[in-house]
RNA sequence: GGCUGGAUGGCAGAGUGGUUAUGCAGCGGACUGCAACUCCGUGUACGCCGGUUCGAUUCCGACUCCAGCCUCCA
């Protein structure tokens, strides 16, 4: 069985088959840098995190490309309210993102190309669509595509031409030929940044980039192009128009689409008022919290981010931080069937829920070796890590969870906590419970839970 | 108006033409001095109406509602 994929295009799964046996080659959307990530950037960087683990999990080799849109107009919107250079403000805003997806422990992607680091390819794209009657230089300097010449506009979206001029939202542009013919160069207003072109002075569409990165990193024909569902139209569509109109080869193989993030059943929005950056839901959660929430979904189902979905991914990774705690994971023999559930569930469109399942099922099996079969609890653990390391998912020692990490400061210093469990066991032996309790209320009160066994007492920082 | 998706038990969230998703919460039991953790057991969920079928939450059709895209958007 093999990997299958569901295809935007198709609008069902398909298996994956690499044009290069070599390598699977992926190419994202990654973010415009005018501001820091939102967590629906979270999402899709994320979502795409996990693909490329999986895949390279199973074997494949993987060449991600995800892009840095490092020209645009709200960048020199931005940079001009906030009284910076563009390069200034791009320059922050991609080392806020690298710093946000390294928390999030998200691996950086092979190839990060930046927009203006391309300018030749992109104008080398717009002669050449020009040059196959494609695209043609308006008399206001702007380059247009031309997208009537493109007989499978609209594939990818499902959408008719025709239909689209009628129910039109579209600004009609003087200089068009066609209300739906899109920019590709953009003229130079004075005092923008510019780069010279054979059509003058301008800087590219918000489409064309995306072809000309990923012909160059990746070739004019790929095996995965995602982005977030949004993305749908028009960008993925103008760039099948560019891309295929100057290859005449077919684009993308599979076309992969991240659900929406909602908050409170509504999409983020900044004019909402419901919108949150990344790098303040990291500072005030726990990173890997965050992460499996987004892993608790499917990547193509909408994600309501509601008030208690965070504490309950929190609980969640409790109970398997729990079931790991104390027990060195060691690689051995494991009975049951996990790991090919497991590969099952993520061959079958990247099905994170039903993966964390299975996980769910390995560490209950975890907890029971730990009590009657404690021989299997090593091999046992060993398995739920590094099932879970696929979803980046469990990497820190199970301690560094329970006990807060760096994230949370503990609201006591851990060898007072030791102290006050040595006075409570005392206190037990001497069979005085109810000043063993009064200790053990204290603490708890405080977030710190005690946990007897027989091995001893364990505390686990459970702020709540 | 056009195009996509959704509607699952208290909540979150998968999936399937007839058999346990999973997690949290609840209930009963074990463990415990009592708890917590853990384990065992426990829920006649599948928007509404028709149709196909021996049998549908699962397929088909209508309906209602919700979300997204159609304008920059991950």
């Amino acid at each position: 069985m093999s990997v299958q994929i569901f295809n935007t295009m198709m609008r069902r799964k398909q298996p994956l088959a690499p044009l290069d046996p070599e390598a699977v080659r992926m190419y994202v959307c990654g973010i415009t840098v005018y501001d820091y990530c939102h967590i629906g950037h979270g999402r899709v960087m994320v979502a795409f995190d996990v693909v490329t683990r999986y895949l390279r999990a199973r074997g494949y080799n993987v060449q991600y490309v995800r892009n840095i849109t490092d020209v645009d107009d709200k960048i020199i919107r931005r940079a001009a309210e906030n009284n910076e250079s563009i390069g200034a403000l791009t320059e922050r805003m991609i080392d806020a993102m690298h710093d946000d997806e390294q928390r999030i422990g998200v691996l950086p992607p092979d190839e990060e190309p930046r927009a203006t680091a391309h300018m030749h390819d992109i104008i080398a794209m717009v002669a050449t669509l020009i040059e196959k009657g494609h695209a043609y230089a308006a008399d206001n300097g702007d380059v247009y595509y031309r997208v009537r010449s493109f007989t499978d506009y609209g594939k990818l979206s499902n959408r008719n031409p025709d239909d689209m001029r009628s129910g039109a939202r579209i600004e009609v542009e003087e200089a068009k030929e066609d209300p739906l013919d899109f920019v590709l160069w953009k003229k130079a207003r004075p005092g923008e940044s510019s780069w010279p072109s054979p059509w003058g002075d301008g800087r590219p569409g918000w489409h064309i980039e995306c072809s000309a990165m990923s012909k160059c990193c990746l070739g004019e024909s790929f095996d995965i192009h995602g982005g977030g569902a949004d993305l749908v139209f028009p960008h993925h569509e103008n760039e099948i128009a560019q891309s295929e109109g100057a290859s005449d080869k077919p684009f993308v193989t599979n076309w992969m689409h991240v659900g929406a993030l909602r908050i409170d059943g509504e999409k983020m929005s900044k004019s909402l008022g419901n919108f949150f950056f990344l790098r303040d839901v990291l500072e005030h959660n726990d990173p890997e919290v965050v992460r499996y929430l987004l892993l608790a979904s499917h990547y193509r189902s909408p994600i309501n981010y509601a008030g208690d979905s965070l504490e309950e991914a929190r609980r969640s990774l409790l109970r398997f931080y729990t079931a790991l705690d104390g027990i060195e994971a060691q690689q051995g023999s494991v009975s049951g069937d996990f790991a090919t559930r497991f590969f099952a569930a993520m061959d079958d469109d990247f099905n994170t829920p039903v993966a964390l399942a299975v996980l769910f099922d390995l560490a209950r099996e975890l907890n029971r070796a730990r009590s009657d079969d404690a021989q299997s609890a090593p091999a046992l653990a060993f398995e739920l890590k590094r099932l879970a390391n696929i979803l980046g998912l469990l990497e820190r020692a199970p301690g560094e969870f329970l006990q807060g990490g760096s994230q949370n400061a503990l609201p006591l210093p851990a060898e007072e906590i030791d102290a006050r469990i040595a006075a409570r066991t005392a206190a037990k032996k001497a069979r005085e419970f109810a000043e063993a309790d009064r200790i053990r209320a204290e603490l708890e009160a405080l977030g710190i839970v005690l946990k007897d066994s027989r091995e001893g007492t364990q505390w686990v920082f459970d702020k709540r």
